[in-house]
DNA sequence: GAGTGGTCTAGACCACGTT
DNA sequence: ACGTGGTCTAGACCACTCT
């Protein structure tokens, strides 16, 4: 039961109450929980306390909503690994788990760089850069959402058509070779445009990684913020 | 104004009211922003209402909440640069910039290995494991927490001032020596425990590597989970 | 139609920090 | 004493899902 002249406000008893049932397996993954008015009624608290602790499972990762139904117990097993710090071989790696990789463009446009992004880029302010957005699907569930900039005078024909295959293998294409990325890499809670892009709801954290990426001999080729839905897939690093 | 037959929640109306005075620069780091009873005033809505666009603000890392003062717009700049993929050097990195590092070990204490942590491990089930928590400090700021297991039979006389230096050097002094660590990394709401333990309120995201660290030869060393503070540092990473 | 979660209100009391 | 954010209540209306 829960103790209303604790210290520890009432939406934490309740969020710790529900914990224990689920690693207590009194609580299973996919298992309903009772609902806000249950919770509310049992535990004679309001129906906003209740759900301030669901609010709370969630975000961490432990349940899941769906409106008009109810709250699920969600399990943490993603099943898919996939590398944070290699530059290529992701639509191989897909594939040779038999898995059909996608990328989807939904933009690629001309925009002029602002002194920041010259300055990354190693360009001048106001020279042409692609924008370019890209979704990386696994069987048509969004695994990686890349927001991306590159100096036209690096790849002046690049199309749609070019990101939606290998962007690797265009790149060399066009006489140019990557050599590595720096990576800085956050947990961060997305906007509403990136959860979406997704297929995330609110307030789900998510892995970023600002990027920049060199051709051998040490030029930029691009700047690129990468956000990774670690619902759905696991990403490995090796340390030495 | 808020449009309060809008099909978007009033709540999200204000968080992007808000961004926008953050990013137009009407709002700059360091400001107070208007109180929850301005601004449910200003805007002729409940206060929770209010409370929650920015709840949800400060969980995204724009603003930060000051009990019985206020809430202020926050800056990005996190000054040091620490590394993700290397398991040496964090002492003497810190060093170089002129910086005091320190460890702290609230806990070492031995345990029975249940069946996954055998597994991970290469030992068997109920063989004594150490297990250790240790804050990696730079001037007094926790950046970085462990929970880690290790086989005793490996490290039969650890002791608590072993880890406060370092443990590189601790095992290389015992004969082993230590090769490579895969890791998973994830963004995470921590509990409460872990948060207090960097000094961090609750649902805040965090970044949490998974790791297994291997010796030269290939046998398993330890099982660890690292949780890093983002709020005061950059974690940086090299792809290839 | 009944139940669910999503949003919203208009109050209330509290601990905290500033004045 | 006052203003702040933190918690909590007891209602309300809505959109959605299932039956």
């Amino acid at each position: 039961m829960l103790d209303k002249n604790s210290l520890i406000p009432l939406y934490v008893q309740l969020e710790n109450l529900l914990l224990e049932m689920i690693e207590s397996g009194e609580l299973k993954v996919g298992d309903i929980i009772p609902s806000e008015n249950e919770l509310s009624k049992n535990y004679s608290i309001s129906r906003m306390t209740a759900k301030k602790a669901i609010d709370n499972l969630t975000i961490k990762g432990f349940l899941e909503r769906v409106k008009g139904k109810g709250t699920f117990v969600i399990g943490k097993e993603k099943k898919i690994e996939l590398p944070l710090n290699r530059l290529r071989g992701f639509t191989q790696k897909v594939k040779e788990m038999g898995l059909i990789p996608k990328n989807i463009v939904p933009i690629l446009e001309r925009r002029k760089a602002d002194k920041k992004l010259a300055k990354l880029l190693g360009i001048d302010e106001n020279e042409d850069v692609w924008y370019m957005e890209r979704i990386r699907q696994i069987d048509d569930t969004p695994a990686v959402f890349e927001q991306s900039y590159i100096a036209i005078s690096l790849l002046p024909n690049l199309t749609r058509k070019d990101l939606m295959s290998s962007k690797f293998e265009y790149v060399r294409s066009q006489g140019l070779e990557i050599s590595d990325s720096d990576r800085e890499i956050s947990a961060e809670i997305p906007d509403d445009y990136v959860a979406s892009s997704l297929h995330l709801k609110r307030n789900e954290p998510i892995l970023l990684a600002e990027c920049i990426t060199y051709l051998k001999g040490g030029q930029v080729l691009e700047y690129s913020t990468i956000f990774y839905n670690q619902k759905k897939y696991r990403f490995k690093l090796y340390a030495d």
